[in-house]
DNA sequence: GATGAATGAGCTTTCATTCAT
DNA sequence: TATGAATGAAAGCTCATTCAT
């Protein structure tokens, strides 16, 4: 191959690659702004400004376009989950584990559009196996890591795992589809949410709890 | 008005009332299953075995025909969890909000229809302001109270409160929208939320707990 | 119901009726002109001068108007060759099968729509089991007399019915679907062709035949 | 022109020749499959494995690759037909059309896909001219000596020759379309067609025939 | 010679809503 | 009060063809 047709793949494939993100990128906007249903490809092309059929060129289908988001923002929470599982493994288990969970909800605030396509546009399904996401494993970790160094009760990690989960997917569904609700602080509702769970899961003063 | 007009009247509305309400049911169902969107009045006829043109008797839009379950729907939440706030107002009452926020997820997965038109189904359009509803209103007398009381620390009441229900907002939507993900066991997870969220609110040496 | 509401409901359903058979006759004329594929509801809408969607008023689909044109067509060929069939049963066989005959191509070339829907247009599917008509039962039933009354030689009745059926299905299509070439006089032609493959099965006098 | 060019060229047009015929082997089989509108440019380039603009280096349009197709079954035909009128115009020549009529219906049924570009899969428009194919003038050939041999009664060689081309085209026309209806063997239908239409033309023991 | 992205027109079908009856 | 035929707009998708590379 010489460098004129190299240029020209090149050059080619770049363009593609511009295309298609720009693509993606309006796609997700207008994905969450009208839910799956009525976004429309007609309305994404008018928005891009190119043919209905240039669309096709990229993705198979509405519905292929859509899933590559949600892979897409699956892989950008777990990214961002994972650095900070990463760079801290040092660090006192629960805060730790604290500083996952503000994490995740700061990665649903900062990115909303990325959080209504993990969680929030389209549950999968009813008929097919849920596919549990790697982002759930790390929260998975951090909790075990506080259950086996004794800062945490001897509970089930599975069971506060997903408690934990529910909490924090609560409070952050919320302030990204009700902004308009008179919240008190964001800050402050997070913190109280994330430390209201956590810190009573800490080892001293554990009361029974009836199964 | 003689008798014989007044029952005419009357038959008349009993008979447009059945019909509205068969209407609101059937839709109802439709909505959840479908989606806004996807929902459409030709089905809601067809399955009724009506005319569309009836529908339109009855309600002026799809629009107007989706708020008023959505009223319905807020209503019914409301008259759960009053009934609760109404009998028991004499118990202990950090008791009184554990169960009350048991009673509200267990009212979303014993209603998940009308849970999908109170919270999950359609988000307000941000640009009008959120209209607090008064479900809200009895969660937060509840936590008020503890705090009145001193069973809890000196916490902002209306920070705990919205808190708490995004807590009980997660667990509910999840086990609602993702059913097939490998849950523990509901009742331990929703436990698990529930005193993890409470628990760490109570001022000193955290009180027994009845089931 | 009273007078009022009997003169509604008929003349709307004459109405109907009437649309019903506008659509059918337009769509007959533009499945044979364009073929199943190319045949294009708007079209036919725009042809018709209504809007696409009311043909779907009357027709589920695409395929339903076309497979209710096949019956329509069967059904007015099978009407066609019975009325014969019933007319003249006391006739010499042989006269009422060449009859039987000239009937068919008769019914092809003078309504060539039919013919298409019938024989022409598409193909049934090739998984699907072939639903024979009653219309070849007629013939069926015409070539039995003949043998069975010792016009005929002793031949076997399925193998000579679709003998016969194949000769005149050929000239009927080939005038219908050709009628560009320089054919000799429509009447001599198919004369000949009937001519041609029913006396050599009369009884008498066989010729040897070379396998 | 040096050798070396002469050999590129020649190279050149070699390889431009096998990518015709590629496409035309490929196109053949999916226009048959899927008729003519179904057909499609983007399905035939994927199928090779070649862009779909390449398909325009070698056809100028949809409708030129369909004619050509017709032509080049037309002339297989046509070769079919004119290798067995050359090699036995010695024999006897009522034996000899029975045998061209054999060969034709096989012709059709070992290549139903030449025999439905040739005259199943489109009608040339009925505007233009019929070009009458050189493949017909052979079986008139045949025809004719016949009756100028006195094999025959003395007929018009024209209405003889179209009467036995509809029976042989509706025979192969059946079996090719309706391979799903009950048909008698293949073989006993064919050789009924044939002998139905050719014994009653030899020239003794003429039965009298009704109008 | 070969590519394949891009287009504009077209397809079948469904929709919320209206309105004469 | 109730009907249901009719509409205009829009949906997802595919097509034959072009043309810069």
């Amino acid at each position: 191959m010489n460098i004129v047709q190299y240029n020209e793949l090149s050059q080619r494939s770049v363009r593609q690659e511009f295309a298609r993100n720009q693509i993606l990128e309006a796609a997700r906007e207008l994905f969450v702004r009208d839910g799956y249903r009525a976004f429309s490809m007609r309305r994404l092309a008018g928005g891009i400004g190119c043919a209905v059929g240039t669309l096709y060129l990229h993705f198979d289908s509405k519905e292929e376009l859509f899933q590559t988001l949600v892979e897409q923002s699956f892989e950008r929470l777990y990214q961002y989950l994972s650095g900070l599982w990463a760079r801290h493994q040092d660090r006192d288990p629960v805060v730790l584990l604290k500083k996952g969970l503000f994490t995740y909800v700061e990665f649903g605030l900062r990115n909303p559009n990325d959080y209504h396509f993990a969680f929030l546009l389209r549950a999968t399904s009813p008929e097919q196996p849920y596919r549990v996401h790697p982002a759930f494993d790390i929260m998975r970790s951090m909790v075990r890591r506080c259950i086996e160094e004794c800062c945490f009760r001897q509970l089930d990690v599975e069971t506060v795992a997903q408690a934990l989960w529910a909490a924090i997917h609560g409070v952050t569904s919320l302030l990204i589809q009700r902004p308009n609700f008179p919240w008190v602080s964001r800050n402050k509702l997070i913190e109280q949410v994330i430390n209201n769970a956590v810190d009573s899961l800490v080892g001293h003063a554990v009361p029974e709890e009836g199964g």
